[in-house]
DNA sequence: GGCCAGGTTCGCT
DNA sequence: AGCGAACATGGC
């Protein structure tokens, strides 16, 4: 546990236009809790960061409209000099980069498409504050529900994270590689999650601890050499490394084609109503190239929705 | 209670 | 190359 009583910074940022943030924030948290640290309510998103030595509170909000898009960030920091860091990571966080201008004039034109970027106007990206942090939740989310997903990643953070209480509020940070590597198998138990599954992320947090794997370099890093280092991990394979070069990388063109739910809803929207193949949702997916991370992107924001295909 | 969830690996043909 | 089983758990 931390407390502190340093200030707090502000900075305004500028997202590229059209930019939601609201609609972007909903997204980027969507099916989070406190547990995980990051909260979207009243207008304001927040996380808790951890880089090893700080432990920041990212505070976001929209001063902005859709096609004149305002942010503002507050960082409080637990130490000096972290603030510019936790800065860049806000701005990625909610995709505030994002260029979805390219993407829409493609889609406008596209039969299953067109609909989305009109009824998702101003949707970006969210970018995970950290390849590791997505990492472990593509692999924990695999081949399951997403609510069971969330069960297996709150009893993660919970077991492993750091936490901050700031003003009273409890906040726990995703954990570092490092805390991961060192969980004893005792305290594995209360995090609901297969032996395989645990073995897969103890051993990717052991070699991103020891620095013999260096995650965030991947974000420099081609999508076909990312795609191959992600691969050669045990328990990554294809749906996962292309979920990675969407939410973690920012790439262009990643597409799970391996999804289920994606596959179900290209049958219903592009097909006879019948769940797509994996090959056959690829095939189709290469009309949309090289939007296809958008392209992902907004048929999740429509599967996501009550009702949703 | 059985089957399926926003997969991946491993061991067989 | 391609197929099936195993993996843990929550919800219908």
């Amino acid at each position: 546990m931390v407390e502190d009583m340093l200030e707090p910074s502000k900075e305004r940022i500028m997202p590229t236009a059209p930019f939601d943030f609201d609609m972007t924030a909903r997204f980027a948290t969507r099916g989070l809790g406190r547990h995980a640290g990051d909260v979207y309510e009243s207008g304001v998103y927040s996380k808790l960061l951890d880089d090893g030595d700080s432990l920041p509170l990212i505070r976001i909000s929209s001063t902005g409209a859709v096609d004149a898009p305002k942010l503002e960030v507050e960082v409080m920091p637990t130490n000096d000099g972290d603030t510019a860091a936790a800065n860049r990571t806000a701005r990625s966080l909610v995709g505030a980069d994002d260029d979805v201008t390219g993407f829409y004039g493609m889609a406008e034109r596209d039969a299953v498409l067109s609909s989305l970027v009109r009824e998702f106007r101003g949707l970006h990206i969210p970018q995970s504050a950290t390849v590791f942090e997505a990492l472990v939740k593509s692999i924990l989310s695999q081949q399951i529900s997403s609510q069971v997903a969330r069960v297996l990643r709150d009893g993660l953070v919970d077991a492993f994270g750091t936490t901050r209480v700031i003003d009273g509020a409890e906040w726990i940070a995703f954990p570092r590689p490092d805390a991961v590597a060192a969980a004893s198998v005792e305290s594995w138990r209360a995090v609901k999650l297969s032996k395989r599954k645990v073995a897969y992320i103890t051993e990717i947090a052991r070699a991103a601890a020891s620095g013999e794997l260096d995650l965030e370099a991947l974000k420099t890093a081609t999508a076909s050499e990312a795609t191959e280092a992600l691969i050669a991990l045990k328990g990554v394979g294809a749906w996962t490394a292309n979920w990675l070069l969407i939410q973690a990388l920012g790439q262009p063109d990643g597409f799970p084609h391996g999804d289920l739910a994606l596959q179900r809803a290209m049958g219903n929207l592009a097909g006879d109503g019948q769940r797509m193949t994996a090959d056959e949702a690829l095939d189709y997916s290469e009309r949309w190239s090289p939007y296809r991370s958008h392209a992902t992107t907004y048929l999740f924001a429509a599967i996501r929705q009550p009702g949703g295909p």
